[in-house]
DNA sequence: TTAATTTTACCGCTATAACAGTAAAATAAT
DNA sequence: ATTATTTTACTGTTATAGCGGTAAAATTAA
């Protein structure tokens, strides 16, 4: 799904990790602005800064659609 | 997953759904070379973009973690 | 084969994401 | 309450994604 709530939950995540966005950011190797932006759901965000911050929070993607089931 | 066949599987996608590269483009309101990098697994590309695409292919994403299971 | 289509790969230009500061809200801890 | 921490929301600057145009490969159709 166009996940809207992508930013809640990686809100939850990095709260459940015990990282403020600060911490998150410099062990994604992205700025705090990014992370920031992330949890707020800007979807204009890089894919590569989105996937940096999904790894280090353990969180997966995975795309489905009719032909891949 | 950090799937590295994204790009495959849009190409896959827009293929079995008859469309152009170009024609994708349109459908999903980005320039083709936006399509080009997508399908290419060109991860800097921007998280709204790669959703429009997603949307006229009818892929959907999930977000999967220990936490979420 | 040849012709038509599509994909790949450039180009220059424009818009803006990302960044590190900074500071003020908001929240949490004492 | 006060203090410390964190988040939010700005800034100016820099890097680059995205764009349409073009043209050459590659693929497909005739």
């Amino acid at each position: 799904m166009n996940n809207l709530n992508l930013g809640a939950l990686i809100k939850d995540h990095r709260k459940k990790a015990g990282l403020t966005q600060l911490e998150l950011a410099n062990l994604a190797g992205v700025g705090k602005t990014t992370v920031f932006d992330i949890e707020k759901n800007k979807e204009t965000v890089r894919l590569n800064n989105l996937f940096a911050v999904l790894r280090v929070l353990n969180i997966k993607i995975e795309f489905k659609s009719p032909l891949t089931k």
